[in-house]
DNA sequence: CGGGTTTGACCTGCGC
DNA sequence: GCGCAGGTCAAACCCG
């Protein structure tokens, strides 16, 4: 155990010097560039749950414009169709979906996902934005690389079983006592039976030679531990700001490096404190990896579809799920990734990726 | 000096 | 019950 334990170690720091000079390569960055989420208010689900996630897809496909480097998660927001159009790549994520939501109140992706409730869900699956309480426990956005160059998707889930309405009314009392939690955290033994409640999550992956993403707010690292079956740590980090108890966990893909997973759990309760509410616009991908192409991929309720479903660039969001109930106020198009959404390399991830992805997800895509 | 990072130790949940 | 792995704490350290 011991050896184990400082072999988890050695690895540790082996990574950590390995990654050094990506370290540098982020500050220089962070500091040359203005990627910023405008207002950024990452606002999920309020209720918490600890209920797997309720897995089934649809994709989102882009391929970002390259520029200069940024290691802000939405570098993968403006993009082209991955196979398929690669034309449409002047459109930025928002344009893409065609929204013209202010987003000046729902202010980022996040927000989005959830007030229009893409996160997978066993309700009657609406984009009409609703209150953060009648959404559904747990949302996790899962980016997703396609190709070579900067790529990202996401995929959010709900939960299953016992998501009733007494459940999201407790867990939310459950989430008021989340600071306290902190401290009792240690203090108190939890009940046997009493699962620990789980903030939604919304998990990103994106390729990039940086491992901190600027999402417009800031973070805090209070801890980093080897990951099994990865070469590279998992960070996570705490947002700084009073009383929010958001998280986030960084962590690298062991079978592609350059594939950044980022996992946000919990809701912040305040605006971003670093972006003005002018620079939503997402910038492009300039991580160094050419044209940057970024994939997102959306969980849906894994009984009713089991396909990636890629999203189509035209500024008409047409996204269409063949064996849902899943009717958006716009449509999805029937272009399935088939095996784009996520690398079966990537699906047997044991770490992370394990957490977030869907089961189904995680096996081989399977052809019809 | 304040805020952020590092890192060893500890806690917790889960599978066997 | 035990071991493992994920998650968290907190003291020490670093940096502007």
């Amino acid at each position: 155990m011991n050896e184990m334990k400082q072999n988890n170690i050695s690895v540790c720091k082996d990574s950590m010097e390995k990654r050094e000079e990506k370290k540098e390569v982020t500050r220089t960055t962070l500091k040359t560039e203005n990627f910023n989420m405008a207002n950024s208010t990452f606002i999920t689900p309020p209720t918490t749950s600890d209920i797997d996630l309720m897995p089934s897809f649809f994709a989102l496909s882009t391929t970002a414009t390259p520029t200069t480097t940024t290691s802000s998660i939405f570098d993968m927001m403006p993009c082209d169709i991955v196979g398929g159009d690669q034309k449409a790549g002047s459109l930025g994520f928002m344009d893409l979906l065609d929204i013209n939501q202010d987003f000046g109140t729902t202010s980022s992706l996040f927000d989005w996902f959830s007030q229009n409730q893409i996160v997978g869900s066993q309700q009657q699956q609406s984009f009409i934005p609703s209150p953060a309480s009648t959404l559904p426990e747990t949302s996790e956005v899962l980016n997703n690389p396609t190709t070579p160059n900067s790529s990202a998707s996401i995929s959010s889930s709900s939960n299953e079983a016992g998501n009733d309405g007494s459940q999201q009314v407790k867990a939310g009392d459950q989430e008021e006592e989340q600071d306290q939690d902190k401290t009792k955290k240690q203090l108190k033994p939890k009940k046997k039976n009493q699962k620990r409640q789980r903030e939604p999550r919304f998990a990103f992956m994106t390729k990039s030679e940086v491992d901190q993403l600027d999402d417009g707010y800031r973070w805090r690292k209070y801890g980093q531990k080897a990951v099994k079956n990865s070469p590279y740590p998992r960070s996570y980090y705490r947002c700084t700001s009073a009383g929010c108890g958001v998280k986030k966990r960084v962590e690298r893909s062991s079978d592609d490096p350059s594939i950044v997973v980022t996992t946000y759990e919990g809701q912040h309760i305040h605006p971003s404190p670093i972006t003005p509410r002018a620079s939503i616009g997402f910038m492009a991908d300039s991580s160094g990896f050419g044209a940057a192409t970024s994939s997102f991929v959306i969980p849906q309720p894994q009984y009713q579809q089991q396909h990636a479903y890629m999203y189509s660039s035209s500024p008409s969001l047409n996204i269409t799920t063949s064996s849902t109930s899943f009717s958006p106020s716009f449509s999805f198009q029937d272009r399935r990734l088939d095996g784009q959404a996520l690398p079966a390399s990537l699906l047997r991830d044991h770490g992370l990726l394990q957490d977030i992805v869907p089961s189904q997800m995680r096996k081989e895509p399977k052809e019809e």
